[in-house]
DNA sequence: TATGAATGAGTCTTCATTCAT
DNA sequence: AATGAATGAAGACTCATTCAT
């Protein structure tokens, strides 16, 4: 593929990405991306095959960003509880800074991606389901070397985990002050996750 | 305001949500739903403003199913950690019952309270909002008694036990089995809330 | 059906004649019927599925009148040759005065009904051998009775016969005074029928 | 003109027949017949105005094909009514074959040649006058050397007889064995030419 | 009160044409 | 000369909403 294409298929998906952050998905016409970007709207069809096409794409980028924020992170590298911990806090971090400097992502993930055509292949769906496993294998990591408990199932901790995270993320959208939510709300994750809420 | 306008009223949202769950909000059409309830699709003007009153309205009605089945559930009430234990294992079995029983409730909420038009009052937002906050009064009765550690803010807490419901719930509307889902799911969620992940 | 429905039908029909036999089938938008028909547009697609359903429904009714008008003509009644020129002449003169009294006919069967997409059911190659199968009938009568020679296959003549009478109808919409060209031209084709071309 | 411009000219003319004939002038993208070409669609516009152009370009070159073919008949050299005859045979047989090789002449001129824009000039009048003029100069030579009667406007009866070739042709597009229907269609016009439908 | 025929604003999508390279 | 990326006018079609009955 020449580099020009790649160039504008990336500048069509930032410009449809940053109208359907700001307005969702059905109340974002083509002619608003076309306005955002500053091109004919005839163009995007040269790169996309109709504006759900456009959209689908928008939203397997956004969770290429996720992805990428986390490609060091190894299921695999933690080999004690406090190490795991630490991996914890720091991929919540991670996740956090990502979202705080570009709230887009979370609109577009968890507004848009499931405003999209409720027709397979179910977009949304399907990210959380990678999302679980990724996580389930930390959980199984730490099985397997002993210092995670073995009576949970790691996927069903994977989703649940990943649910308190999204849960996060998503009023981060809402929030006054993005920035001083992250320690107090990694703090209640990684504390759930490793003590429990019971007294001393 | 008279019986059968209420009637009605009910009526056309049991209709609308059916329809909302089936297909999503925006590809249901009022004309769907008057099939559905097998009216005019005329006469819905006369009881809402326009089809995203409908929406709010059945958005509103399915928090209320929610909100009903909790009723018994007095936050105040539990006075040990094992008695909130106990009380946590019974909201999670209640929730769960319930979205297995009706799945349009899941859909609704986790789906077409989302894509409704993205404009103030953010209906999805405040419902999390409502939800955190009933939530977390649990939470502050624990740590009011002493049962629950003070270190945490129960609202962000509240928030993230949630988050692990919400997960839970949107995933029972596509699993192959969700009678069999319940048992595993609400093991881990009190596990996560009382023990943490550390082995022994 | 109720009387209303058939009106309106009817109605945006007539109005769509018009306006395709004027402009052309493809040069023809839904919102030019309407302004002729002084209706919304929408209206359109509460009667006909879309632009093209709406195309053949006025091909058929012009196929319709032409076959009304034909309606008393028994293929089967000629008993002499004699009677069967007179019969020739008669439906001539008919299918002439219907022509001149409407060129939109000849309009929409010969130009619009061929230009309407060409997948089938080919409307304008069914009318024909429709039209071939009626002339063939008459044709076939004659032999049967014998006033007619059998060395010919009934559907051929039919076709060709045919093809003479619509070129002439094409050629009416085209000529100065129409009116004037019916007698020469019943003439002709009668002559060709019975006579042949041969001098004396 | 040199002679690389008429070479790309008639590639063009010969790929957009070919189109234009399978799928028809309005369902025929410039595109389409760019790809068959194997060349850019910029290209057209050097060597057309436009689209429209391009198409009667296109119809012009098959009525000259056709009349190409029927180069070597001259309406004057008939001497006599048998000469006549078998020099209709002989157009005939000249038509049909060319029609039965190349069936893209067939559907440019009775399909395509129609439904380009119904503005002037009206290219398929205009071929279907010369034609008649031409056809119409045969009879007058039959006429003025007394073998052909003379009640008859050799005009019109040159519009009837082509009316019976073109429906043939038309039909030949149509049925499954078109080599074995030029027989039966040239006798039957020529019966219907010289010896009239009365037995014996 | 209930209805559903009528409406037309709004939207996606196509494709002939242009023009910088 | 040849190309094909870019364009936007044009057009078909949908559907929430209105209102006369």
């Amino acid at each position: 593929m020449p580099e020009g294409v790649v160039d504008k298929r990336e500048a069509i998906l930032r410009a449809a990405g940053k109208v359907f952050a700001e307005r969702g998905y059905h109340a974002t016409g083509i002619s608003d991306i076309a306005r955002e970007l500053g091109a004919g709207h005839g163009t995007f069809y040269r790169y996309f095959k109709n504006k759900e096409d456009i959209a689908r794409s928008v939203v397997s980028r956004a969770l290429g960003r996720i992805s990428d924020a986390l490609s060091d992170e190894d299921p695999g590298s933690a080999e004690t509880l406090s190490q795991y911990r630490e991996q914890v806090r720091r991929i919540g971090r991670k996740l956090f800074e990502l979202v705080v400097a570009e709230p887009e992502l979370g609109r577009i993930l968890f507004y848009d991606a499931i405003a999209i055509d409720r027709a397979e292949p179910d977009l949304a769906g399907q990210a959380m389901e990678a999302a679980a496993a990724y996580t389930a294998a930390f959980i199984r990591n730490g099985q397997d070397r002993g210092f995670l408990r073995r009576d949970l199932d790691a996927h069903v901790v994977g989703l649940a985990v990943n649910g308190m995270i999204v849960t996060g993320a998503v009023r981060l959208l809402h929030v006054q002050d993005p920035a001083g939510m992250g320690q107090p709300w990694i703090h209640t994750v990684e504390t759930l996750m490793f003590d429990g809420l019971g007294s001393s």
